[in-house]
DNA sequence: AGTGTATCCTGCAGGC
DNA sequence: TGCCTGCAGGATACAC
């Protein structure tokens, strides 16, 4: 559920609030959702200060030390449904149904990492294994490193179809099925064109698409439809924005198409055929 | 290498 | 009201 600009949102109202905390207490909820073992996770976030909240693709990276040295990276990652939410000291919110684990902090308020559904994962590793970790990643497509050239060499090495393509995160990170549809319909190219074949206009069009689809769903706190919620748990307003994603049947908003839905990698995929010309080949 | 399918899980909407 | 099916912002593991 969370992408790249609802991550962001969650990482700006951490960073407003819970910097330098040091974690009092870990308490595992629900042990399916960690990906390292119970023990370790613990005892290596357990009496460390947060020293930095940053994301990567769709995670949410904390760095986890003291005096300035990082000797824990807690990387969350939401899944479908994942929250993370505060409680102040001595409160119980209503809003916590399904709590996963909470983190004591120093302040008296609690962390809550809450998840319906329990996709999420929670890992703790050295800033070592983080790194390497990273760099499995693509690039972030709203820094100086997602470039045009960039974008197309990726692009030039895959046959996959460019909608399932753009939901690798080995190949751009952070990208999900809300922003990979409303990308593809600015750029005006067809979901299931294969990625080695777009051509150089329609690279630069996919390009500007992804990072200005971003840019404006950063600026709106990010597309609340069902779970989403900002770290405050406000929702996001860019579900008013979409153009094409869960509007199938609805009239295309910049001709006078029919917005489809094809499921491609078993995921749900929208485009206006008039705006996105299908490929040539059969399928 | 790429695709299709299944899996992890819960909740909700819609049809009957 | 209940039961059933299908669907959901993700990621992975498997067989072809």
């Amino acid at each position: 559920m969370p992408e790249l600009p609802e991550v962001e949102t969650i990482v700006q109202g951490l960073r407003t609030t819970i910097m330098g905390q040091t974690i009092l207490k870990v308490e595992v909820v629900r042990e399916d959702l960690l990906a390292t073992p119970r023990g370790a996770f613990v005892r290596s976030l357990t009496g460390g200060s947060v020293l930095d909240i940053a994301r990567r693709g769709k995670n949410i990276v904390f760095s986890i030390g003291a005096n300035g040295d990082a000797s824990a990276i807690f990387v969350v990652n939401l899944g479908m449904s994942g929250r993370l939410l505060r409680t102040e000291s001595g409160r119980t919110s209503a809003l916590v149904t399904h709590p996963g684990a909470r983190f004591r902090l120093g302040d008296g308020s609690t962390l809550v990492y809450h998840d319906i559904r329990r996709f999420g994962r929670l890992t703790a590793t050295t800033p070592e294994e983080h790194e390497s970790w990273s760099a499995s990643l693509g690039p972030e497509p709203l820094s100086s490193h997602f470039t045009r050239g960039v974008l197309a060499e990726a692009l030039r090495r895959s046959a996959s179809k460019v909608h399932p393509w753009l939901l690798h995160q080995g190949n751009v990170a952070g990208v999900g099925n809300i922003y990979a549809s409303e990308a593809l319909f600015r750029a005006g190219v067809h979901p299931q064109k294969r990625a080695r074949d777009l051509e150089a206009a329609e690279t630069r069009r996919l390009h500007r698409g992804i990072r200005a689809v971003l840019t404006e769903a950063v600026e709106r706190g990010g597309t609340t439809l069902r779970d989403y919620r900002t770290f405050e748990g406000e929702e996001g307003s860019y579900a008013h924005e979409l153009r094409v994603y869960a509007r199938a049947g609805q009239p295309c908003t910049r001709c006078a198409g029919q917005v489809e839905r094809v499921v491609l990698g078993g995921r749900s995929a929208f485009f206006c055929p008039e705006c996105q010309p299908p490929p040539d080949e059969a399928s």
